[in-house]
DNA sequence: ATAAAGTTTCAATAATTTTTGAAAGTTTAA
DNA sequence: TTAAACTTTCAAAAATTATTGAAACTTTAT
């Protein structure tokens, strides 16, 4: 395959899976663009790359700076701002994991934890069955939470040696 | 907080959550709604309860039979059919990532796996960077394959402790 | 064979999300 | 200060996704 479909290809698919888990088509893509790119590119070559409108590509380039995926880049003698991805793949899954853990994981932590403060009376199996199933999700997200909280934390290749070891 | 305050509050917290990980709302708070019921409910119920039609019913619970979550029952006697959740969590999370896996994750590996046979000159910068971008992202989407696939395999009690025991 | 009970389908509609594009705003250089 | 270059905003439009509801279909009991 050819680099000009390859990158097509590559842009499309990433845009695919970023709308499969929540993440808006053009976000994605525009971070597709970004990654593969090896010089930092303005709005205008964004814009035309993607045949997306400025108010889009503007908004888009904001979301993407407020996840921690991209930065702008000023070059010397220029008016135009440049946007530039960080390349680092593990950099990118911790970040991505450090926003979606902080926007979603947290809240529902906390409601489950609410949650699990309900009385009734311990007769009622409708009691009974919610309490269970509040107190067994609290776990497991307690452990994810735990997992995630590692991982921010640590180095890519100590991370996977580590995983992979224990499940050889 | 009483009981019925907190079914509707676990509910919706469920459906919110479903949809910003890509599930569409109903079918996240339908599953919800059997997952703290002790009983099997039936299509009416669940009409009922959430406040949706017919047509919508029956299409969610088709498409949670489809993912592995909840199943029909028969009761003797009865010309009505049941739908029930499985209640264990671990289970759930397990048929949650194996769907996900096979119908997102799959597909990008194998067009990851295309991409990276992408030919071009050795020298050009856009060449370069598009096949790091890809085998990192290669590497990284192969471990989280191996890591997901010794989940599937593995006990909830075994999986956490390796984890959490290597994160101490 | 028929009718009642229940289930499924899907075209039409509603709701939500995304995108556009033009106007307003900002910054810089002369 | 002015005007050109560039960025941001946001109401309106378009696209996408979810939901309805009534008709068609299926199953069971008589």
């Amino acid at each position: 395959m050819e680099l000009a479909a390859a990158k097509l290809k590559f842009i499309e698919a990433w845009g695919k899976l970023g709308s499969e888990w929540g993440i808006n088509r053009t976000m994605a893509q525009v971070h597709a663009l970004l990654l593969i790119s090896p010089e930092a590119l303005t709005t205008e070559e964004i814009m035309e790359q993607l045949s997306i409108s400025r108010g889009n590509a503007n908004m888009t380039l904001r979301d993407l700076i407020g996840w921690g995926l991209i930065e702008k880049q000023h070059k010397a003698g220029e008016r135009k701002e440049y946007f530039f991805a960080d390349k680092d793949v593990w950099n990118i899954a911790r970040q991505v994991a450090k926003e979606r853990k902080k926007r979603e994981l947290d809240p529902v932590l906390k409601i489950l934890n609410e949650l699990s403060t309900v009385n009734g009376d311990e007769k009622d199996p409708e009691f009974i069955t919610f309490k269970k199933s509040i107190k067994d999700i609290n776990k497991l997200a307690g452990n994810v939470d735990k997992t995630l909280e590692t991982m921010l934390k640590a180095e890519e290749s100590w991370f996977w040696s580590s995983v992979l070891k224990v499940f050889k």
